[in-house]
DNA sequence: TATGAATGAGCGTTCATTCAT
DNA sequence: AATGAATGAACGCTCATTCAT
């Protein structure tokens, strides 16, 4: 066949990628097989290996590619915001808005089976995931930091500490929703917004006295 | 070993039932080998089939007893409370200070792997699933609720949605602190308690007038 | 429980030849486990190497069971009948109405399950087999001799070869029903008969010139 | 090996069968093993799943290989026969004196090991086996009533009974001599060569008052 | 004597991986 | 570069056999 360009071998590596991520949603990455993978990929099951050296090594991929992802959802949604907590409610309604969409299952499925695999093989891909997470954290905490600048979130709630929790209650959704499809993720949402309305600081502070008392 | 008691059969049962959920915990269900289980059990292979036909069996039992912990973790915590937002508090910081300790790794593990399994396994062990979270859902909603008849929490917020907003915001710390075990469940506790304190009624209603508008 | 008497064994012993017999004869010797056999004995499974040291042992008792029967049952026919070949024709006519009873099936796939368990295992069960079959022919012979000394059969046709044949035929139109269960025997049988007659001598020697010429 | 010819796997799939045939033959179907039958075959167990989906599948091949050579052998007989009473006698000295060779011990084995599995496995085998067999009454019974249109059989005997009765004799002879290798095949068919010849009209018919009167 | 829990060897089968084509 | 036949090491599971009770 000759020569062939980079470009030809991206495209095919990035098909595979996305049969093996299909496959590893749908079946999990021990049951999914090398040549379920290379069917979704219409190739044939050898032709993987000349462009990943191992099933390991496609789920390293995968797993870099999952957390990839997570973070460049966040990166689109703050511009049209006028106020910092008005852009950490916009992030939120996107996000909140795209769970109801069944794709959104699979990305879920995703996330948890790289966060498993991840967990389970700590050496290989444990710190690139926590960094991963550390980021989104430390973007959702400047965030938060802005609106307590701005007046908008009282600056006696720690910002970390709420920049986690937005993260946990995003992470919990989906992972509620992937177990009960009833839930109505957008309800969820009213009451996070309510949540952070009523975080604006107050004349008198609230629940100053009790806090660690 | 001819007859042999009940508890004898029960004892043996639970010992090969800790041990698969060990090792589904630790390698995940696919991976993990009916000889390491029995390994883990101090049996041979073949004796489990004595106690559960089969590998599947096995998980369904797993998910059934995993299922079962969630709800029951809930049930003790509120009688010393004085107040049902403080019950609602009192919860809260058990579950949250119980995420610091290292078993509770492996409560989150056991806990997306069998709600993998569900999710792949629908006719089988979806429905259990759901119902589990749905009723955990409904008696955290019932909190809410009588904390909103108390004057703890304004009535303008949605009480299911407030509800599954507090198990998401559970589920999701778990699962972030998986990925990151240097996240201090406390302070998100402390995020967590704060907005709590701030859901009061307010002489004038938060944000009532932008909400939607 | 102290002594048991001989009685005792003995009706055990012949309890678990019988359950084994059944169970070979419905799966086949490797398919049937010592715990079909031990349920169909209404016995643990242990308790059966009590009485046999192994599967094995079971296997040969069984074939010896096997050969005994086959020949039992020509004994008892021939005592009522006028002549020699009345006696051929009357234990004929009683062995192929057998063929019509269901339970014939089991005994004729008893005879080839062992036939083929002999076979495979010479050095333990070929020779008494043999000596069963020679029997048999044996028997059949000295009636056909008794019939040519009498007149009603052409001493012209080698008696060991139609005593062979008459066994030939009896054993084949068994094993034809089992796999043809619409054929009936008492069809084959008017055949056979008929053809007994036409063996008596001619005066006119039926093919003799023919013969071997 | 990537792309192979047709005839490459033909070739294998016909390797294979020959060695499940083989050990089938050898050992019984329960008996004989994968790994055998790869060994006979000379390929790996794995293999041999490319071309067969399982070992039933492998047994309801055999299984029709098997039917399929029992009426082949009778298709080329009788030609060079100048009366039909003729081709019946060049046909029957065709396969008794076949049964003396080593080979046919291995063909009866095959032929009862196919015909228990059938009985045992109703729904897959048994309709095939059934039809195999009649077609061969079938085609025997066919000659017969050539040979009792041209005289040489008296028209008094049973068509269908009499071709029964002659394969039941061929398979029965061939059973029997499974189980008494020192018994002489040709004898047996000298002994079924005079009765057919007996079975010529005579003018005072043979048994005709006794018969069923 | 009888039980049946336990063992452990071995079965049919799958599948990641290799490599001749 | 791509194929897919082949390998071989497991895997889940079964079952003859043993032996504490």
């Amino acid at each position: 066949m000759g020569r062939v360009t980079q470009a030809h071998i991206d495209s095919r590596t990035e098909t595979i990628l996305n049969a093996a991520t299909t496959m590893f949603v749908r079946k999990g990455f021990e049951a999914a097989t090398m040549q379920e993978i290379a069917n979704e990929a219409d190739l044939s099951a050898g032709a993987i290996y000349r462009y990943f050296p191992s099933k390991e090594a496609l789920l390293r991929a995968v797993c870099a590619g999952a957390s990839g992802e997570i973070s460049q959802q966040f990166a689109s949604a703050s511009e049209a915001a006028s106020t910092p907590l008005e852009a950490i409610l916009e992030i939120g309604r996107q996000e909140w808005d795209g769970m109801a969409e069944p794709e959104n299952r699979d990305a879920t499925m995703l996330y948890l089976e790289t966060a498993l695999a991840a967990v389970r093989r700590p050496e290989e891909l444990y710190a690139a995931r926590r960094e991963v997470v550390g980021t989104l954290i430390t973007e959702i905490e400047s965030l938060v930091r802005q609106a307590q600048e701005s007046g908008e979130i009282t600056k006696e709630i720690d910002a970390p500490g709420l920049a986690a929790t937005l993260l946990a209650a995003h992470v919990g959704t989906s992972v509620i929703r992937l177990q009960m499809d009833e839930l109505d993720p957008s309800k969820v949402f009213d009451a996070i917004r309510h949540i952070m309305k009523s975080l604006r600081p107050q004349q008198t502070a609230v629940g100053a006295g009790e806090k660690r008392g």
